[in-house]
DNA sequence: ATAAATACAGACAGGTCTGTCTACTTCCGG
DNA sequence: CCGGAAGTAGACAGACCTGTCTGTATTTAT
């Protein structure tokens, strides 16, 4: 289906192409701000295209929720992949302190969607609540690693920190990010 | 103006009722989810008083946020008011631990409008702009008197912590506050 | 009692939203 | 070529949204 670039590679299906456009436009200015119509017309795509692929606009804003999780697991898995498990919980602070300076940052995907959508048994929630948990894990694991005394209560604090920094430099900027990463370390090497 | 209910104490103007409508309303299940006729609905009021006295919804909107900042600077004031301003700082994080148990807690109104409301602009969001500097301040003064090395590292993990501790406590429930108190007590400690 | 202030009921306009549906087009493989 | 799969354009329905406006009702103060 060559549309309006003949490349040797085909452009994505529309599917793909709708929850591109989706994704990006959800996460820059929120789910409720954005309208399928506004989705379609810059995803190049028929209404019915949309409907036949995702039921609807609340499985479709699913969908773009299971698409930031899954980024974000790979690229954690990613970063981590090379460093030593004792070591992993602050790398992981790295990762944050890089990633809230990308260009396109604005904040917690989990975080807007809560606030967004009150509804926790709403898809979209469902997917974030699954998320909370193999970060939990991660972060328990972690800790244990690291040989942290209380292996859950710094669990849980590595949580508090990461929330807080992504959250606070949605709102003041960049640098929450490295004050997290200062507590975490300090937290870690006691 | 007796409307329902004969009572001593003359009910609220519908100014102050319909913005104690909508900001229930608008911090339960957000801005966006809930229009004016909902308010309008809820608050028992005519739409032209809405708009006589607020000229439009974003001002409403606006006018939640203030109100939101108002409350919780009060609270926070009077709930340190006896304490000496060494201990501030982590008696802060006690009155954290008591309102993310508190029935109608649903996490930070100014994470929500920066969710909802992506335009920095937009007067609510200047609203909230206004706390986090207030905040900022607040901290600050606090990681001084507590005798911090850093005291502006400090006041920035502080910050951290307390967003971290809303946002955490919103997704996964309230021991999240008292995980954060605990950091913040390491973190005063030292 | 009367006038002014305040608030009301609700029609209206125009736009946007989500979802349903039909007829048509394009592409690909046999 | 032909049929099926995939995708398209876009009309339509009904609901909801925000804001404008008019005439009426209620309350308060003189």
């Amino acid at each position: 289906m060559s549309r309006h670039k003949p490349s040797a590679v085909p452009p994505p299906g529309v599917r793909e192409r709708l929850l591109d456009t989706a994704d990006q436009l959800f996460y820059k200015e929120g789910v409720r701000a954005v309208g399928i119509d506004r989705v379609l017309a810059e995803a190049d795509a028929a209404k019915a295209s949309l409907y036949l692929h995702f039921g609807c606009k609340d499985e479709l804003i699913a969908a773009h929720v299971e698409r930031r999780v899954a980024g974000a697991r790979s690229q954690i898995e990613a970063y981590l992949h090379d460093t030593p498990p004792g070591e992993r919980a602050l790398r992981f602070f790295d990762w944050v302190v890089d990633w809230v300076k990308s260009p396109d940052f604005r904040g917690c995907p989990l975080q807007h969607i809560v606030a967004e959508i009150s509804d926790p048994k709403h898809p979209a929630r469902l997917a974030a609540a699954r998320q909370r948990e193999w970060l939990h894990a991660r972060f328990l694991e972690w800790a244990r690693a690291a040989g942290a005394a209380d292996p859950g209560a710094t669990a849980g604090a590595l949580l508090v920190l990461f929330d807080g920094a992504v959250a606070a430099s949605e709102q003041d900027g960049p640098q929450r990010a490295r004050n997290a990463r200062w507590v975490a370390g300090q937290l870690l090497s006691r």
